[in-house]
DNA sequence: CTAGCAACTTGACCGAAGTCAACTTTAGGC
DNA sequence: GCCTAAAGTTGACTTCGGTCAAGTTGCTAG
């Protein structure tokens, strides 16, 4: 069985994944279409690795649906999870602006369409269009501040407060008292994301209910009171204070 | 005893400064112009706050001399770092492109020289100046790699690994073999920079002296054999594994 | 030169998370 | 529907790093 698809979609499907992804939204029809030049669509399997690190970057990368885990590994075989990304994300892309090599490897976890599109034309529209040189410093300003807080889980977060967060997070902006969501992928998956071992995620999860009263059936939790929640895992979180304050907005504030 | 002063100095020395930074450096004397209007010099001493987490961002600084510390910190008190800077950096530009508030606070560590200039004039400057934008992209692009292998260190590297490629760091590109250093700022704040407790800070330096052979007197690191750290740094480290071979770049490569 | 304080070190102890192994549950392929 | 493999859980144990307390060192202001 292969384990990847090169399909031949139609130039206006590609064109339309490309227009979904917020970075291009405001590009103009020609600019799209200079884009979607020499784009590829591919299914892929679970499994299948769209880069590793260090090799030097041609092409990047939009996911169109399906997962992928972005991470970096030593000889040894550890791994550091980066990132996991949906929809609408791209992948690779900050390599082209360097003509560098890709800083890090990206592997599909999920069973993911993906279309692979040729750096060179990104590189040349970025240059000769300042509206979109403009959203994309916006975009990676916005990362950056995601990238900061990520830093600052890590060092101060302990294990159930990260996987409070990561659920905080799953909730959406203005959610009050009782939320019911779904886990996006494997829990090992969710526990390498935060930078913990699966039995370790595991027990902190199971200290999480005791804590904060959730429901956890499968891949299904039941957050019995968001504030609850959230007073207990950002209690080690410096994002804006409100976050504590879910009137507000909780959710999007733990980025 | 004030802990700073606004001083008078020429435009020029101000434009002089400016043009030390690699982000400008390719700029012309007009936009150089342009982005001085409204600096202001200023020497502070140790301690002194240059912003808040969350204040609306209407200035950013340009650090001369010195250091500064970037961090977060939680209701309790409890600070990440997530950066230490000197001469020639950038602090709170990110947060200009946003229209944003500072999405950290930055506190002066060693009496330092800083220019604060005014948000404004750097953002219209990056709209209507694309080679300026293409350098900022670049810039982040850079910062965004260096990031992700912060990230991958905080989550795989223990505490003497993370010490001995913050000390490699501190070599210049291409040395070999014995290499004195010197530490730039308190141990304390290199423990913290790290993200680590004072005292286990000392007792890794302890174990990297043993393990490595390096010896350290105060502030001054004497390193027997780079080779020796390298290869204990950086077996939990991705970051090329050529890396491991000093003879082409490790310094630069754990980055 | 000396007093005082901050930086640094060391020891004893504790707790969080990692490791290893055994076991249960779940999901996908035939 | 059954079988297998992967995912998830649990227990026992270890290790690393944090905490607290008691030093020591070293700098600096008077």
């Amino acid at each position: 069985m292969k384990d990847s698809d090169a399909q031949i979609i139609s130039k206006d499907m590609v064109e339309t994944h490309l227009r979904s992804v917020p970075l291009f939204s405001a590009c103009s029809a020609d600019v799209i279409k200079n884009l979607a030049q020499g784009a590829v669509f591919q299914s892929h399997k679970k499994g299948k690795v769209l880069f590793i690190h260090e090799e030097q970057a041609s092409r990047y990368y939009l996911i169109c649906s399906g997962w992928v885990k972005i991470f970096r590994e030593t000889l040894d075989g550890t791994q550091a999870v980066i990132d996991i990304l949906s929809a609408r994300h791209l992948v690779g892309d900050r390599a082209v602006l360097l003509d560098d090599k890709y800083p890090y490897s990206v592997e599909v976890v999920e069973n993911a369409d993906v279309i692979s599109l040729p750096s060179h034309e990104l590189k040349t529209e970025l240059e000769r269009n300042p509206q979109l040189a403009q959203a994309m410093m916006k975009l990676m300003a916005q990362e950056h501040k995601q990238q900061v807080s990520e830093i600052e889980h890590l060092s101060i977060q302990n294990a159930p407060q990260r996987i409070g967060c990561f659920l905080l997070r799953l909730t959406t902006q203005g959610q009050k008292g009782r939320v019911k969501i779904h886990l996006p992928y494997d829990k090992t998956l969710i526990a390498s994301r935060l930078g913990m071992q699966p039995e370790t995620f595991s027990r902190a999860l199971k200290k999480l209910k005791k804590e904060t009263g959730i429901e956890v059936k499968g891949a299904t939790v039941l957050i019995e009171d968001l504030q609850r929640l959230s007073d207990f895992s950002c209690a080690m979180c410096s994002s804006n204070y409100p976050c504590k304050d879910l009137t507000k907005k909780c959710s999007g504030a733990c980025q």
